[in-house]
RNA sequence: GGCCCGUUGGUCAAGUGGUCAAGACGGCGGCCUCUCACGCCGCAAACAGGGGUUCGACUCCCCUACGGGUCACCA
């Protein structure tokens, strides 16, 4: 065989520093379990000065999504975590799509044949069935390897005949094998356990099984961050690193991302993808703050980071090995806590789509409402019921004007309203300033707490219970001509 | 079911043989305030169970229970 091929890959291998790599199959949507993966991926990269690769595995034809690679592009640049190599950006070590590597993978399958590692299995589905060995008299199986007993003649007679061929892992028969994981430690299984995964299937495209050890060597990986599923495959992926000669990375396996103690988060339950919690008012930084907690710890109390500041606290020995259940609520409270850092600038930009489509009416300046709102979110959409009273005044009971501490009721709410009326009637400053020094005048020389005059004047106004802003900031707002119309509609509903 | 892994308050979690077992979310209570919210203060709430080892176990070992992962020509 013919090895200059081969020289050549492994010489363009990279061998300075640190590399990551994330490399989604492109599904559509990015969960958020793949989130933090890929978060975890470009940390350990940033960290250490390395650089990180995105890699696509599109090697399941039947799961093939058109635009899924655009998503990822998008979530991953709108998260901040920029990759130094890719299919769009390119770099030393591509195609960085697997389907764009087939011929490597078909050169390296023929290597392996050719050194032992691997063995080409002619079973049709209908052979699996019976080539699967009970291990423990229920249905539970495993190939029974019939095919690595093949002659050569056999082979060439099936090849010869044009026979569909997969080819297989030649697992060893007998001993043990260990791996090393930088999160669960040193993990030794039995051989005998282990299955001779398919590596090629029959369309000459490669399983994730192959696939990846054969990427990771040549694009030089150091770090390999993935979920738990692979965990138990692992062993397999060391016989095969072994079998070639080449060094193992260093394996970082995250336990999931749970939606409660049983099941993983899924869009097939209906959890939510990064998307969907963007569609939801939720931002990016906030989401990757909490995702960036949830299943790892920076040790100390603090708990807001940006990115910058992840990259210089991240430590591998933070993450945790048992699963960890994503909690809505607290992210929640991280939104609230970002949207409150927003400049005013900042916050009205995210927050004016939702104001124009709340409230229709052009007289109502919505830079004055944002500054009101944006301590009482936890996401975007949240303006909406809060804002909507601008707009048309709500039917409201008489029974809003009863209110213990502000001791109101509805006879001394009407005396209020019809004592302030013409007060705001006859006001010549329209600013906060000039009703608010007016109102507390008159609340004044009445000898009312300011409660009494207040309480019933935003009432009045919102015909609400609770709003934005108070009575003074609402009059404001709503402007004299349609402040006065609602006091004279209060004053009505309760003559 | 076999194999692998895990188990600190409802949730995220600190903890690495000697602590009154952090902190955060959520809950509850209070303060502030022209409402509500924000903010601030406080309260309740946990080492799965049983055996060892040890002067001493959340921390080390074993068993049980519970949970997760895996057992595809999917990744």
């Amino acid at each position: 065989m013919d090895m200059s091929w081969f020289e050549s890959m492994e010489a363009k291998i990279p061998t300075d520093g640190v590399r990551t790599r994330f490399a989604p199959s492109p599904t559509g949507y990015m969960h958020v379990g793949n989130l933090r993966t890929a978060l975890y991926t470009w940390l350990i990269a940033k960290k250490s000065a390395g650089k990180m690769i995105l890699r696509i595995e599109d090697t399941d034809q039947e799961r093939f999504i058109e635009g899924a690679t655009e998503i990822i592009y998008q979530t991953l640049k709108a998260c901040g975590l920029s990759w130094d190599e890719g299919p769009d950006v390119g770099g030393p070590v591509g195609p960085y799509i697997q389907t764009d590597r087939r011929e490597i993978y078909g050169q390296y399958a023929a290597l392996l044949l050719e050194k032992g590692g691997a063995y080409r299995c002619f079973c049709t589905k209908d052979d699996l069935g019976a080539a699967h060995e009970a291990t423990d008299g229920k249905s539970i199986s495993k190939y029974d390897g019939r095919c690595s007993r093949l002659s050569p003649e056999e082979i060439e007679e099936k090849l010869a005949a044009g026979l569909p061929f997969v080819i297989r892992q030649a697992i060893p028969r007998s001993g043990s094998t260990t791996i090393q994981d930088a999160i669960f430690g040193e993990i030794t299984v039995e051989n005998e356990e282990l299955d001779d995964n398919v590596l090629m299937k029959s369309d000459g495209l490669p399983t994730y099984n192959f696939a990846n050890v054969i990427d990771d060597h040549l694009m030089g990986i150091t770090h390999v961050v993935r979920g738990t599923e692979y965990l138990s495959s692992a062993p397999k992926y060391n016989l095969l690193y072994q079998a070639f000669g080449w060094k193992v990375p260093t394996y970082i396996h995250c336990s999931p991302v749970m939606r409660d103690a049983q099941n993983k988060m899924s869009k097939r339950h209906g959890d939510p993808s990064y998307e969907d919690l963007i569609a939801a008012g939720f931002l990016s930084e906030a989401i990757v703050n909490y995702v960036a907690l949830l299943g790892w710890s920076p040790g100390g109390e603090q708990e807001f980071f940006t990115l910058e500041e992840l990259a210089a606290v991240f430590d591998l020995k933070g993450i945790s090995k048992s699963p960890a259940i994503f909690d809505p609520d607290k992210l929640k409270y991280f939104n609230s806590v970002y949207i409150k850092a927003l400049s005013p600038e900042a916050f009205y930009t995210l927050a004016e789509p939702y104001l124009k489509s709340g409230i229709q009416n052009p007289a109502i300046e919505y830079t004055l409402i944002a500054p009101l709102v944006q301590s009482r979110l936890d996401t975007l959409p949240d303006i909406l019921p809060l804002v909507d009273f601008f707009d048309a005044l709500p039917a409201y009971s008489n029974e809003l004007y009863l209110h213990k501490k502000m001791k109101t009721n509805e006879e001394n709410s009407l005396e209020a309203l019809q004592a302030l009326l013409p007060v705001l009637e006859g006001l010549e400053d329209w600013s906060f300033e000039g009703i608010h020094g007016a109102l507390v005048a008159l609340a004044e020389s009445l000898e009312l707490k300011n409660g009494r005059i207040m309480w019933p004047l935003r009432v009045a106004v919102s015909g609400k219970a609770a709003t934005p802003g108070g009575a003074v900031e609402l009059c404001q707002i709503l402007g004299r001509e349609e402040t006065l119309r609602r006091i004279q509609q209060g004053i009505a509903q309760l003559s």
